[in-house]
DNA sequence: CCAGTCACG
DNA sequence: ACGTACGTGACTGGA
């Protein structure tokens, strides 16, 4: 008999990895389901096995990680998109005919052993399908290994028998435990021998054959006495590492192995499953198309749940007397600033009322600015947008995106199938609040479990209402001076594009990357640097080494800068200028994955700064009549903030004495005095404390501030070894990283990243620089977050007109009336400073002027 | 609809 | 040996 063993959770991640979300209609996800069926089909056809078994992990700790704290939360980190498509797949699999095995306190890998062992006593040949290496330390003359991965969608195959393995690593298969014991494994939490790696432990095992042979020879082998040292120093270690390392073969299953021939099944149900999950090519491969489904059957009631009545009730206003003291389930449809219907439940009774009902507008008011009234609703925002709300204590929305700011988008449709949601029953089916509701509560049960309540009622709730006010109130532009603008861009750039034509000898469009290129490498003969998959790059950055080669090179980066202000920002400006004069950008609340918010329809957090000709487009954002701008923003934030978490004395005490932190930087890791620091120098520690905020490579480094690699690495250790705090810190948050599966800001916003159990090198080394980033950009937005939600109360507590319009991450935009400007300013600035205390000191600077242009310092 | 480019922090 | 800094959004060309 041929059994094949596969490791369910291991093929299900990587099919999940492996291929691009994709959903039904009904917003399930299927990409993993879909990924680990193909996957299976191509082990069935190649192996051919007359029994399957598939393993897969409970949820427990096993024994063999008891010991590591970070082991259980690391599972609670597979994200609810995958975590939703694992029961659909074990039913699929059973009603396909495939047995699943599970054993408590035993992972996969156990069961894969055990199986391996059984097959083995009883002479069966078993094959193992899996994505995990750790499992070819089980292969032998009757038991293979198949290495599944999903590479571009596709499923693919390797087969790994003791020939192979010899081929690969160089040893036996039992070696390879061994290798790892003196190696470790991080991400198995597995600690190996200090200070030796994959090479160093592959050479030792290859040459004294196992790990007792490497502690046999320890004093006659000709090993190197710092080996020799580590060696020594390691041994516990090892030890321990080798039984960690062992996969075990005494999982308590079922060992009768004709109990895993694949049976019969219940196809008709298997086709009426594989239907909802639209996996209709499937349905042909499994050879399912001649057999009829099942009809959808009636979910079954459950019965402890309230249930809900929707009564003829007397009055509007009867409903509010009844519900005042209580907390509510609301959910509204909200056009702009239009309240079109709304529904209400006390868990008892649903209440729905529209535009068309008497006297609905003068309700839906009174129930939502009634403070004694608590609101749970799915976006509290849209709500502030459109009325003066009390009471509200929760969104779905902004619980969903504190739970996981990695999703696309938080409705609630959407979150009930992440979370997966059973509605409540009740007689009105089709509202809405029977899926909110018990929604609602998982999600609360989710933030407080994570200890997110503050996060969300302290910050993002508040900073809804904040956010609904600076889309209200806008920022007044003028529309005739871009128009103006936009001109006289148009008539240089007309100059400029016939020029362009003449010295190419050839007209094409200069907008056309495509196109372009041609013209440069392959016309004009230019020196091609190679680039981008499509072909060769014209960007910035290659074509300003071509500057020195061609005239038109010149022409054409000036022509690129001058289109991009004339299409993004004075055409793409004034179609969104409002009748009122003002632009009413949207601020997104859960769009990014660090906390940040996003400004879109406009994009007001991308207006030209850096260059003076684009600086200049912020002359035409201007204050209204008899008002000004004030703008404040935050020095150095991001690196303030690292200094905290870090707790890096040296970087501490430069912010501390108020020094400059780049001038303090270069004179450290240059070995220089202050007044010996160039500007030059000065810009190369620039470049360097910015790298360090987004996890620096040399290679990166050199490229930015045109040094050789060698170089820039050596600025990096030095760096390092001057803010040795900053150097632990970024150790320890990747380890955190990967015993936890996320990264945490200092209040608590979470970013998982199941990058880091990637088996692809590069997505990991992204996911270890993500993990090194976020806490510091996250937690310096949650800081900004906090100050607006001080400087809107401020100012509201003060009586005063002004206005917050606009938030840029590290700067904030209030307009005021002239005769409040310097106080707005002196509030602004203090606010912001004492949004939070840190372990230094953090300072803004505030500005005033008529136009954006003169307020910005 | 995606890739390329470029604007910002 | 290999690919390369974190986070966004808008516009253009071209399948």
């Amino acid at each position: 008999m041929r059994l094949l063993v596969i490791d369910g959770n291991s093929i299900f991640n990587r099919a999940f990895f492996g291929i691009r979300l994709l959903t039904t209609k009904d917003g399930q996800y299927t990409n993993a389901i879909y990924g680990f069926l193909t996957t299976l089909l191509k082990l069935l056809s190649e192996s051919t096995p007359d029994a399957v078994a598939v393993a897969f992990d409970l949820k427990a700790p096993t024994f063999r990680h008891k010991a590591y704290d970070g082991y259980k939360a690391n599972r609670k980190g597979m994200p609810p998109e995958l975590a939703s498509q694992l029961q659909p797949l074990k039913d699929l699999l059973g009603m396909l005919g495939f047995t699943i095995v599970t054993c408590e306190g035993f992972e996969a890998d156990d069961i894969l052993g055990t199986l391996a062992h059984v097959c083995t006593e009883k002479g069966c040949e078993c094959m193992i399908a899996t994505g995990d290496r750790d499992s070819l330390q089980l292969v032998s003359p009757t038991v293979s290994v198949r290495m599944a991965a999903t590479k571009f969608g596709k499923p693919e195959v390797t087969v790994y028998d003791e020939a192979k393995i010899r081929e690969v690593y160089g040893v036996s298969p039992s070696q390879l435990i061994d290798i790892k014991a003196i190696q470790g494994d991080t991400s198995d939490c597995i600690p190996g021998v200090a200070g030796i790696g994959a090479k160093g432990a592959g050479e030792l095992i290859a040459r004294y054959g196992s790990l007792d042979g490497v502690y046999a020879n320890l004093e006659t082998g000709d090993i190197k006495p710092a080996m020799k040292k580590k060696l020594i120093e390691g041994k516990e270690s090892a030890y321990l590492s080798r039984m960690l390392g062992t996969i075990r073969t005494d999982a308590p299953i079922d060992k009768e192995l004709s109990h895993y021939l694949i049976k019969e099944g219940d196809k008709p149900s298997a086709v009426r499953l594989m239907r909802q999950l639209e996996l209709h090519s499937l349905t042909a491969k499994f050879g399912l198309d001649s057999i009829q489904a099942v009809p959808v059957q009636e979910t079954a009631v459950p019965e402890t749940l309230p249930v809900l009545q929707y009564p003829a009730f007397e009055s509007l206003n009867s409903v509010l007397e009844q519900l005042k003291g209580k907390t509510v389930d609301l959910l509204a449809d909200v056009d702009g600033q239009d309240i079109i219907s709304l529904e209400v439940s006390d868990g008892k009774n649903i209440f729905s009322a529209d535009h068309f009902t008497e006297g609905f507008l003068a309700f839906a008011e009174a129930l939502l600015s009634d403070d004694t009234i608590l609101k749970r609703t799915d976006n509290a925002k849209a709500l502030y947008a459109a009325a003066d709300c009390r009471g509200i204590i929760f969104d779905t929305g902004l619980a969903g995106y504190l739970l996981n700011p990695n999703a696309s988008d938080y409705s609630m449709e959407r979150l009930a199938q992440d979370y997966s949601i059973t509605p409540y029953p009740c007689e009105k089916e089709e509202s809405r609040l029977c899926t909110f509701i018990p929604l609602a509560k998982e999600l609360k049960r989710r933030i407080d479990e994570n200890g997110q309540t503050d996060l969300l009622s302290k910050i993002e709730l508040p900073l809804a209402e904040v956010l609904a006010d600076m889309e209200k109130v806008g920022f007044q532009a003028d529309r005739q001076g871009i128009s103006d603008y936009g001109k006289n861009l148009q008539k240089e750039i007309d100059t400029l594009q016939t020029q362009i034509y003449e010295q190419a000898g050839t007209e094409f469009n200069i907008n056309s990357p495509r196109q372009l290129a041609s013209v440069l490498f392959e016309t004009l003969e230019l020196p091609a640097k190679k680039k981008t998959k499509s072909g060769y790059s014209t960007n910035a950055e290659v074509l300003e080494e071509l500057r020195p080669c061609h005239p038109i090179i010149d022409n054409i980066l000036l022509y690129r800068t001058l289109t991009k202000l004339k299409s993004t920002y004075c055409d793409g400006l004034l179609k969104v200028i409002g009748a009122d004069g003002r632009i009413h950008s949207s601020f997104n609340q859960t769009e990014t994955r660090t906390g940040r918010i996003s400004s879109t329809e406009p994009n007001l957090q991308n207006i030209p700064v850096r260059t003076e000709r684009g600086r200049e487009m912020r002359r035409f954002f201007t204050a209204k009549e008899g008002c000004l701008l004030v703008d404040a923003d935050y020095s150095q934030i991001e690196l303030r903030v690292l200094a905290h978490i870090a707790k890096d004395k040296h970087m501490l005490e430069a912010f501390a004495s108020g020094e400059d932190i780049h001038t303090t930087t270069a004179a450290k890791v240059f070995g220089l005095s202050s007044d010996e620091v160039t500007p030059l120098f000065r810009s190369r520690a620039k470049a360097v404390n910015f790298g360090i905020v987004y996890g620096i490579s040399a290679f990166s480094l050199s490229k930015d501030i045109g040094v050789s690699v060698k170089e820039a690495d050596r600025y990096i250790k030095g760096y390092l070894s001057l803010y040795d705090g900053i150097d632990r810190y970024m150790k320890e948050v990747v380890e955190q990283a990967k015993k936890d599966g996320y990264v945490t800001t200092m209040f608590g916003r979470r970013r998982y990243l199941p990058e880091l159990s990637s088996s692809n090198k590069n997505l990991r080394s992204f996911g270890e620089r993500v993990a090194r980033n976020m806490p510091i950009q996250g937690t310096a937005a949650d800081i900004i977050k906090i100050a607006m939600i001080r400087v809107y109360r401020r100012l509201q507590q003060e009586g005063m007109k002004a206005r917050l319009i606009l938030q840029v991450h590290d700067e904030l935009i209030v307009e005021a009336p002239e005769n409040e400007a310097h106080k707005a300013a002196a509030l602004l600035s203090e606010e912001m400073e004492q949004a939070v205390k840190l372990s230094l000191p953090l300072t803004a600077d505030a500005g005033i002027g008529k136009t954006w242009y003169e307020a910005k310092g």
